[in-house]
DNA sequence: GCATGGGTAGAATAAACCCTCTACTTCGTC
DNA sequence: GACGAAGTAGAGGGTTTATTCTACCCATGC
């Protein structure tokens, strides 16, 4: 990624985030990457492409936001990720998670779909890894797309939930195996 | 609502689930509703009324599958429900929520955030409710909504680690109150 | 018998949109 | 100073789309 593509993917992804992947005609694209039209079609050949630049862009920003250098050098529990993670949605993502999003908007594109399966694999993955117990992966990527999602409707109340879920599955997986299936799981409808 | 009504609203429905909400036509629609446009456009005047009549008939087909008919007419419990919200991924919606999805194809409508709101609101206070032990509301919006955001990423998964948190919650809001703060909840980055 | 409300089929319109193309400018390098 | 790579500005083509409108059909009740 050279300057102009780090400029033109920028752009690109504040306006998607701004205002959806369907409403932004190119041409308010280009005003968003502040670049002519030309331009924009040479980095991008269509605006499918504007698209999954402009998710591209924004793993690498999200990856760095949520694991990125940590302030002491050592380990990065659940209870930081998680608070980073409401920091994203603070100040970048107060709509909710860019990839569903993109793939919302276009049901069918397999592509978008493989960018977003890589992306929460990736960001549960790296979760589960810097936690210092041992939580799965399954739960951590429960727990944080219940965040991501509930964010916008409970804000703040969301951020304690996802905590108090993620010191409970920490500290069972410390404890000797309780019994869980009380309950009866196969129920018919 | 009389049976074109529901007809259309029905037609709209699947319509938008299978294809999202930008890319089908308003013909598309219309053969999806079974009508013709004339009727179409009488009973929903505008392409963003269609949107909106779907919701509102989603919404009460959700309510009724995840908490309809209790088979034994008593308790039902957070499980239940979680089976219940499953099931429904399964059989309905395997490409997500579709409210969220409405309101990210038009993120400035404020109806549809509005629509949005009302329906999570709804689900999580009734989750709440009919749960037989007190788990909080914000807990269960957090589970519901992480089960319901990555199932189409982990299937059957995502339902276990959903019902593992549910069931620690269930627990722990049993016992007294344990000690929940030892990491520190406000850092910097 | 027939008026009327409510349906169908589908043409017409006006706007929006994606993408291409031409003509011109800027800037660093030999 | 000339040149080529890479940029800007913006008009235009061809297509798609949402919405409206005309013309017609059919059952039901008076």
């Amino acid at each position: 990624m050279n300057n102009m593509m780090i400029k033109i993917a920028g752009g690109l992804e504040t306006a998607f985030a701004a205002r959806g992947f369907t409403e932004p005609s190119v041409e308010e694209l280009r005003d968003a990457a502040g670049v002519s039209l030309r331009t924009l079609y040479k980095y991008a050949p269509s605006r499918d492409d504007m698209v999954r630049l402009a998710l591209e862009y924004r793993h690498q920003r999200y990856l760095s936001h949520v694991f990125g250098d940590p302030l002491d050098a050592g380990m990065q529990g659940v209870n930081d990720t998680l608070d980073r993670v409401a920091d994203w949605m603070r100040t970048e993502a107060s709509h909710g998670c860019l990839f569903h999003a993109a793939v919302v908007s276009a049901p069918n594109d397999s592509c978008l779909r493989g960018l977003l399966e890589r992306h929460k694999a990736e960001v549960s993955q790296l979760a589960a890894t810097k936690a210092g117990t041992d939580v799965s992966t399954s739960d951590l990527l429960v727990i944080i797309e219940g965040l991501t999602q509930a964010w916008p409707l409970s804000k703040e109340d969301a951020l304690t939930s996802a905590k108090r879920l993620a010191h409970l599955a920490e500290a069972a997986s410390a404890e000797p195996e309780p019994r869980q299936d009380r309950h009866q799981t196969n129920r018919s409808i």
